[in-house]
DNA sequence: AGCACGCCGACT
DNA sequence: GTCGGCGTGCTC
């Protein structure tokens, strides 16, 4: 066969173009372009050259008026047909493009895009030239200053009709046009100061004229002082050895005494621990038997799925460990997934000690330099146990035998950006390429997962046993109905209090879990009884204080992250009266600092773990028992073992048990089973208290009684009965725009369109459409959101449905009102 | 998306 | 009369 064309995708398309389109290729590229490879291509009227993917290579094209590829990229960053084939899978299940799947599983390092870039020739411009408008000519003398300018610079100084004067002056011959290769910056910004006047000069203006022993500015000296003895210091390490704001550091800049400087810098995310001496793992007659299904399967070498589900401290780990040894000693690669909270040093610590440097790990904590670093050394087989969050699935492992997703049930595992993809599905696909073992991890597995291991789909490995004796805690659930205070919602209430000072009197641990953060979850008026509103969202702020303070608070969108700081007077009706009601972490914190004044407390939550030194930094004092009592958000109730835990403290049960969502009882259920199985699992016996205002609600029963299986009866007949997945497959079609007439026509069009086309093109496919409503949050950062639910099930000819109405409303994107398809997402 | 072609208002 | 607005339509 003659090479003579190729088929391409181009990579920035957006979704309607997002085809196979014709390319003739050059007899000189013939050797050197093969399907996978990254090519250069002209394309578009304005024939802009574009990167795009080689999908087939033919002998003639299917269209006259071809063009010429370019050029061809290095084949070391060109896909293996597996990821070729997974592209097009991505495509077909998730509506993506090709580039939204190339962009995910390569690291963005090795896919540098183009610029075009502009400069002046020697031609020079006439006193009069013809057709050339005046703001041409400022682009002209623009690029005379600069010597050079990127399109994307030049457009967002001029607008953008500031390509067609380009074009003008590119075609009277007075500016050339080149292409550069714009590789992104890889690492984060940051400021540095260091100190840019001599000591004395700083105490002359730092020290009061009276005593020059008393700096007249505290703080100010201090950073002075920390930035003379250790040199040029990080902003974050700076305030935080000097305790010093913002302010105070601009007012020293004013003054000459110290100066900023902008960097990139690259986080080092995990400290990655040494290898030691292998650690005999001993299994029980249970694990002895997962352990070895599992090993039976991974050497059939055939494309298999098994669920481990194992109560809490069952040692799934164990199994999982042997499992991964086995597959190692037949030369097969392992790719270990895991909640981004449960990837912590802990956890990495169990894997790296073993392994040792076969361990690459994958996060999105990783800079571009650092993931195309580990991408290659997975590529070249240097590493074959790889570790890591979500996108961690897409690791080009050679000889892949085996893909684990430890906690399998957590919804982050789904993508909720483009594309929006499911691990597990990345991971079945893969393991079917490649005649692998999917593993799926669990104490408390997705009830879509736990019906497949039923159905025999899955093969179900059980651990009943709790390793050695440890015992479940005892569980006690509080009703909540009667404790008010002052009339106000009380976070602590009687049992629970009492629970805690009998653990600090023990000298022991204690762990309480609330899931909001802040510190009263809304203010509102006291006249009106208006809540206060973020500007740019539909939701309620919620009142932060200070860090180390209890008052002097701002008012905080949990959205979009608009910061305000409190009214004087309700917005609404002018009323002075501005209370604060409900509670989050920081509240809490207040409250047990005054119920227990000798004990020390951490809070984990995003606002004390912005980075990831902090949150480790946290989770190791309170190993350490450096701290009595750890509060916080879902990141506590992962991933960490912590022995001198004796109580553990759920506030309020009930926060997510009646979200509009269909899922809201299997996550209350998991969240409340791994709270509870954070305490005792040492030789110590250990308390669990509930709070609810539900006592006698289902869910929240059977999970203190830790009893999976009833609740998945339960909630299996459930979903069966109310027609939900897995009984059925939910579309979520979302219409954003930032004008509310246009974003409610626009979602009226796409109702009818899907209506029209599902009755005439799909009528054998079963529907049931909800809506078009307003989301559940309407607004989120100025722009307003419309949804339809589509109920529907899943299959090519459904998908191709649901493409064609993204394929006819992506063209409507340049009206501002754009559409995204979703198929069962995590959150409704 | 980007860029061209194509048909109507306020300017040299 | 023209320059230029942005309304449709195509991209190998």
């Amino acid at each position: 066969m003659d090479k003579n064309y190729a088929k391409v995708y181009i990579l920035d398309a957006p979704y309607c173009i997002d085809r196979a389109y014709d390319y003739f290729l050059p007899p000189d590229l013939r050797d050197f372009v093969n399907v996978g490879n990254f090519v250069t291509v002209p394309f578009g009227n304005g024939n802009k050259r574009y990167m795009a993917l080689v999908s087939e290579i033919c002998e003639k094209a299917d269209y006259s008026n071809v063009k010429p590829i370019i050029s061809v990229c290095p084949p070391e960053v060109a896909l293996d047909s597996e990821m070729l084939k997974l592209c097009k899978f991505m495509k077909d299940t998730t509506l993506c493009t090709y580039g939204d799947a190339v962009h995910t599983m390569l690291p963005s390092a090795a896919m540098s895009r183009f610029e075009e870039f502009f400069s002046l020739t020697a031609k020079s411009l006439p006193d009069n030239p013809k057709g050339l408008d005046t703001q041409a000519l400022f682009i002209y003398e623009y690029l005379k200053g600069r010597k050079k300018a990127s399109l994307s610079n030049i457009k967002a100084k001029f607008g953008a009709s500031a390509a067609q004067k380009l074009k003008k002056l590119k075609d009277g011959g007075f500016i050339a046009q080149e292409l550069e290769v714009k590789t992104s910056e890889a690492g984060i910004e940051t400021l540095s100061y260091s100190v840019s006047a001599t000591e004395d000069l700083a105490r002359s203006e730092l020290f009061s004229k009276s005593d020059p022993n008393v700096p007249k500015a505290p703080k100010c000296w201090a950073v002075f002082s920390t930035l003379l003895e250790n040199g040029e210091m990080s902003e974050d390490d700076l305030l935080k050895a000097t305790k010093a704001t913002k302010v105070q550091l601009k007012s020293l800049i004013a003054k000459g005494l110290i100066k900023a400087k902008k960097s990139i810098s690259y986080r080092i995310p995990y400290e990655v621990p040494e290898k030691s001496e292998k650690r005999e793992i001993t299994l029980n007659d249970e694990q002895q038997n997962a352990y070895e299904a599992l090993c039976e399967m991974v050497a059939l070498k055939k494309p298999s799925a098994a669920l481990l589900y194992g109560v809490t401290g069952s040692g799934k780990t164990s199994v999982m460990l042997k499992t991964i040894d086995y597959a190692l000693s037949q030369n097969r690669g392992v790719i270990i997934l895991v909640p981004e909270i449960a990837l912590t040093p802990q956890t990495l610590g169990i894997f790296c000690s073993r392994y040792g440097d076969r361990v690459a790990v994958i996060h999105s904590g990783l800079s571009h330099g650092e993931r195309a670093d580990t991408h290659k050394l997975i590529k070249d087989g240097r590493a074959d146990v790889v570790i890591g969050t979500r996108s961690a699935v897409f690791a080009p492992v050679k000889n892949l035998g085996m893909i684990i997703i430890d906690e399998e049930q957590e919804h982050t595992y789904k993508s909720d950006q483009n594309p929006k993809y499911h691990a597990r599905d990345i991971a079945r696909f893969r393991c079917a390429e490649n005649g692998a073992v999917m593993l799926l991890a669990s104490a408390t597995p997705s009830v879509e997962s736990y019906l497949k291991a039923k159905d025999g789909k899955y093969k179900l490995l059980r651990l009943t046993k709790r390793y050695g004796n440890a015992t479940l805690p005892q569980v006690i659930v509080s009703d909540m109905r009667h404790e008010t205070r002052t009339g106000n919602v009380t976070p602590l209430g009687e049992t629970l209090a009492r629970a805690l000072i009998d653990n600090q009197n023990e000298k022991e641990q204690a762990i309480l879990f609330l899931n909001r953060r802040g510190y009263n979850h809304f203010a509102s008026c006291r006249a009106c009884g208006n809540a206060i509103v973020c500007p740019r969202c539909s939701v309620s702020m919620t009142y932060h204080t200070k860090k180390g303070t209890y008052d002097d608070g701002t008012l905080i969108c949990h959205w979009c992250g608009m910061r305000m700081t409190v009214p004087q007077k309700c917005p609404d009706c002018g009323s002075e009266h501005i209370s604060f009601m409900g509670y989050g972490t920081q509240r809490v914190e207040h409250e047990i600092s005054e119920l227990l004044p000798g004990s020390k407390i951490l809070r984990m939550d995003t606002d004390t773990t912005a980075t990831k030194s902090s949150y480790n930094e946290l989770l190791g004092k309170f190993r350490k028992h450096e701290a009595d009592l750890l509060i916080g958000t879902q990141m506590v109730t992962k991933g960490h073992d912590f022995p001198e835990v004796t109580l553990v403290g759920v506030l309020s049960a009930d926060s997510s048990l009646y979200l509009d969502d269909y899922r809201a009882g299997e996550r209350t259920f998991a969240m409340l089973t791994q709270v509870i199985g954070r305490a005792g699992r040492a030789d110590k016996p250990g308390f669990a208290v509930i709070q609810t205002i539900n006592p006698d609600n289902d869910i929240i029963k059977l999970a203190c009684a830790q009893d999976y299986d009833s609740f998945f009866e339960r909630e299996i007949a459930l979903r069966k009965v109310l027609e939900f997945p897995p009984y059925c497959d939910i579309a979520l079609l979302t219409i954003v725009s930032s004008n509310e007439t246009e974003l409610a026509m626009a979602a009226k069009r796409v109702y009818d369109e899907f209506r029209i086309l599902a009755t005439k093109d799909y009528p054998d496919l079963p529907f049931v459409v909800f809506g078009p409503f307003e989301a559940p949050v309407y607004k989120v950062d100025e722009k307003y959101r419309m949804r339809l639910v589509i109920k529907c099930k899943l299959s090519v000819k459904c998908r191709e449905l649901f493409s064609r109405i993204l394929t006819k409303y992506g063209i409507e994107a340049k009206s501002k009102t754009t559409l995204s398809i979703d198929f069962n997402p995590t959150n409704l």
